[in-house]
RNA sequence: GGACGAUUGGCGCAGUGGUAGCGCACUUCCUUGACAUGGAAGGGGUCACUGGUUCGAACCCAGUAUCGUCCA
């Protein structure tokens, strides 16, 4: 049991003072204490719930992480000490590709689910050098094994990050932690699925997808990326009535999928084409030519030849102008073998064999070799460089394909979910407030629905099988689902109900769906999975909504935004009141710190070499959505913050306590708490506010003000010398003391380690100085005589004046001084004759008198001749 | 190309209408009994540019430039 604060409680503090050590001292006391462990028997109007986006584990730690991880758990501290049982989960998130590329490289490994599950597998090599190795050296092996070792290395990489945390000093409940592919999280993500798909929020089409070649995977629209090649445009002619037409295309080996040419419906040139037929070359196929809006007038010949599909723009013609589909590109990113059924002349067929088989590339220069023996294609190729999607962890264009696939509704093709979706976006807070465009912007230009298939291995399976018909073929309008009692479920193991294992991939039987989730089909669940949404309704209820989803600003569009569907989707309402975006780190060029930069820090250095209080300092002193300059000087003066609260506590504490009827009865006294509980006061409006850093500024500020001048000022009376009495002395000691106890919790968010090594030497009945209470103004003001608000600020003037006397006169501060003048204005004059005694005693002076002018200076200055 | 943000002393930043601030670095001084992992004093900026509003602009408005991020 603790108790309250207690300023007269004795102390017992230690010879010397210093910051190292403190961090393995005080992580393991609090995990002893379970000082942040969530008492779930708070009501939920006394909880504070933070739902982090998971690290992904198997990436690697960076100093951003210790950054916006910081700034979280200032906050967090911060409404713990007000009172409020936070709830703070740590997540996983070990789901999806990041993973499986890492298992890849790390034990010298590939999946092949074709391959049957060997016992006791060794991996060739482990702890690979992250970079990525060869797919022909690495060893194929079955599904299960390749996830057996996605497992085994997360509980690795996560043991890490906890470390990491810990030493950090995040106030993270460790006994509350969740990750994104554990058979929970499997079971959480596939209900919410069965859940869409019940209400008609999830359903399946075949449709041209995104492709990546290389992970042969489809790609949602979130995960693309606009990056600049190099390309080139061929100049080939269509045969027309009137002769030939010429089009420049970048893609001449999708001639054989060409199934229309298309101009802008203003363009003069091609006013008397529009309705007639062109032929193309090289195979001979009849295209129509038509008008649409999207042909870009100045590009190219200005007409263009629409291909199924080659780029986004392809399909948006397909759709509107109502194109048959002729793909000729396979999932393996090759020119498919058998020729689209409307080549059927001897010489198209031909050509077209030229290039089945090949990849795009190859398919692209024998065309072009076609195109020029032919005399179709004019001139040499024309070289540009243009925009073209690739998926963001891919190296490779994007290819479009047509497959079924899955799709979860985002508002993308629905007005009136899109609006919703924006309503919601208005309701939430946004700190800082101007991050709310990026939400509103991403919803605006959704284009199509949410599609959540991926063709990988390790994932969230989609909980679905389909009936197989009399001829053994999938009825994909026949879907089969689980109960939700049967969750997690695998489609590839397990076996819907009312059949059996041996009707699997028979006629009349099943078949299980083989895709997985997009991760963030799991991701955009975490309110649900570190809550508890199925398996502790008590609880989840208790936590949700979540008053903070703390992210980055990269990924506003993706996780912010799929969790606010995700929830809107399930409870009709907001995941969180507030989102907190952090800023980037920039190293000291001003770039964003990455890895392939090679201009990361390892944190663990940091922190051992700054101590964790001084890197939080730096952390904590960048706003939210500011981008901040990774600097170690800024850790450096956190870590001299830490010292000197460590050394002030020290000194104050050095004096006996004050007796239970000690008051704070001397103006300068009561001017210090006064101009403190103003502090307090602002300080707690700047953390309401969610701007850490000013509390922290307000709080360090007076900090200084403290030691360098209240202290110096009353030193002589707190000793007792001077000739000051036993109530005078008594005064400053009670004064003393009360502001460290509320320096001390002000500075608690910041400054963890420090703060609660001096509360330990001091508060010993209270318990952590992370769960006492929040100081007030009114516990600071009481009795208090508030006109005596402005003495402090003029005692700093005059402390000011005396050393500026003294360092003129290249005197020690130390140095005796015989006699003085003090002037000020009029009206301050009065004010200042009443620290006389004070000002006399911290400058050591022997007569001090007072005369008016305009500024507050100390003049005439007789220096006493030094003492041999 | 669009959206958003930034531009203040050498560096990193605060400051949203009333005579420019903080920290680091720099110069000089002080080894004082909490702290040399310290302290004191000092030098240094026409607040990116151009217009406008105003008695008055770093701050409000319009435009320009540069940088950054996100999206095309």
């Amino acid at each position: 049991m603790s108790t309250s604060p207690d300023f007269r409680a004795p102390a017992t503090t230690p010879e010397r003072v210093g910051v190292e050590g403190l961090e393995e001292k005080w992580a393991l006391k609090w995990q002893e204490d379970g000082t942040y462990r969530f008492r779930r028997e708070a009501t939920r109007a006394d909880v504070y719930s933070i739902d982090t986006p998971p690290p992904t584990v198997s990436g690697s730690l960076h100093v951003g992480h210790v950054f916006s991880y910081t700034h979280t758990d200032v906050v967090a501290r911060y409404q713990r000490m007000k009172g409020k049982e936070v709830y703070y989960p740590m997540g996983w998130d070990d789901n999806g590709l990041p993973t499986e590329r890492r298992v890849q490289n790390y034990f010298g490994v590939r999946c092949d689910p074709s391959l049957p599950y060997v016992e006791n597998f060794v991996p060739p090599y482990e702890g690979g050098d992250n970079k990525s190795s060869k797919a022909a050296d690495q060893i194929p092996i079955s599904r299960k094994n390749f996830i057996e070792l996605c497992e085994k290395l997360t509980a690795e990489d996560e043991l890490q990050f906890e470390a990491l945390w810990r030493q950090l000093g995040i106030s993270v409940d460790w006994d509350q932690t969740y990750q994104t592919i554990s058979p929970s999280a499997q079971k959480v993500s596939q209900q919410a699925f069965l859940n869409n798909l019940a209400r008609g929020e999830a359903y399946q089409s075949m449709a041209p997808t995104l492709w990546d070649i290389t992970f042969r995977t489809a790609v949602a629209q979130a995960e693309l990326e606009d990056r600049d090649q190099p390309g080139a445009y061929h100049r080939i002619g269509f045969d027309g009535p009137d002769g030939k037409i010429f089009i420049e295309t970048t893609r001449p080996e999708l001639i054989p999928s060409c199934v229309a040419l298309v101009a802008h419906p203003d363009d003069m040139r091609y006013q008397a084409m529009f309705g007639k037929s062109v032929t193309t070359p090289l195979f001979g196929v009849e295209v129509p030519v038509l008008a649409h809006r999207l042909a870009q007038i100045d590009k190219g010949s200005g007409i263009a030849m629409i291909c199924t599909f080659g780029d986004v723009t392809d399909v948006i013609w397909w759709r509107e102008l109502d194109l048959p589909n002729r793909a000729i590109i396979g999932w393996d990113g090759r020119i498919l073998e058998d020729a689209p059924e409307v080549i059927t002349s001897k010489e198209g067929l031909a050509a077209f064999a030229e290039l089945a088989g090949k990849t795009v590339f190859s398919a692209k220069t024998r065309i072009v070799e076609l195109l020029q023996e032919s005399g179709d294609m004019v001139g040499e190729p024309k070289p540009i460089t243009h925009p073209v999607k690739f998926f963001e962890k891919g190296d490779r264009p994007l290819e479009i394909i047509s497959t079924r696939q899955w799709y979860v509704r985002n508002g993308g093709r629905d007005a009136e979910l899109r609006q919703k979706l924006l309503d919601l976006g208005k309701q939430l807070k946004f700190h800082p407030d101007f991050m709310k465009v990026r939400y509103e912007n991403w919803v605006n230009g959704l284009t199509g629905d949410w599609l959540i298939s991926r063709q990988r291995f390790f994932g969230v399976p989609i909980p679905v099988w389909y009936a197989l018909d009399a001829q053994g073929n999938p009825d994909f309008e026949k879907v089969l689902v689980p109960t939700s009692t049967q969750l997690p479920i695998d489609p590839s193991t397990d076996v819907p109900d009312g059949y059996t294992e041996s009707q699997r991939g028979v006629a009349n039987g099943f078949i299980g769906e083989v895709d997985i989730m997009d991760t963030w089909a799991t991701s955009s669940l975490t309110p649900q999975l570190g809550g508890g949404w199925l398996d502790d309704p008590e609880k989840f209820a208790k936590v949700f909504p979540y008053d903070l989803r703390p992210q980055g600003q990269d990924i506003i569009r993706t996780w912010l935004f799929s969790t606010v569907l995700r929830a809107q989707q399930e409870h009709g309402v907001l995941p969180w009141s507030d989102a907190a975006i952090s800023g980037w780190i920039l190293d000291p060029d001003r770039k964003k710190m990455s890895k392939s930069k090679g201009n990361v820090v390892t944190p663990n250095d940091l922190l051992v070499e700054h101590s964790s209080d001084a890197v939080r300092y730096w952390a904590a002193s960048a706003r939210l959505g500011t981008d901040a300059a990774f600097d170690t000087g800024q850790m450096k003066i956190g870590r001299r913050l830490a010292i000197k609260v460590l050394n002030a506590a020290k000194f104050v504490l050095s004096f006996d306590a004050p007796s239970e009827s000690a008051k704070v009865t001397e103006p300068i006294d009561q001017s210090l708490l006064l101009n403190l509980a103003q502090v307090v006061t602002d300080a707690t409006a700047a953390f309401d506010a969610y701007d850490h850093t000013k509390a922290l500024e307000l709080t360090e500020k007076f900090f200084w003000n403290f030691t360098d001048d209240y202290l110096e000022l009353v030193k002589e009376r707190a000793y007792g010398q001077g000739g000051f009495n036993a109530d005078e002395q008594a005064s400053a000691l009670v004064a003393l003391r009360t502001s460290l106890l509320t320096l001390l919790r002000l500075f608690a968010p910041f400054l963890p380690f420090a703060t609660d090594e001096v509360w330990s030497w001091w508060q010993t009945n209270s318990g952590s100085i992370h769960r006492s209470s929040w100081p007030t103004a009114k516990e600071l003001e009481a009795g208090l005589a508030a006109t005596n608000a402005d003495l402090l600020p003029l005692a700093s003037q005059a402390l000011f004046g005396t050393r500026k006397a003294k360092s003129d006169a290249k005197a020690s501060m130390k140095a005796d001084v015989t006699s003085a003048v003090m002037t000020a204005p009029a009206g301050v004059l009065e004010r200042l004759e009443v620290l006389s005694r004070d000002l006399k005693a911290a400058g050591r002076i022997g007569s001090l008198t007072f005369a008016p002018a305009d500024e507050i200076a100390v003049t005439e200055v007789v220096l006493a001749p030094a003492a041999e």
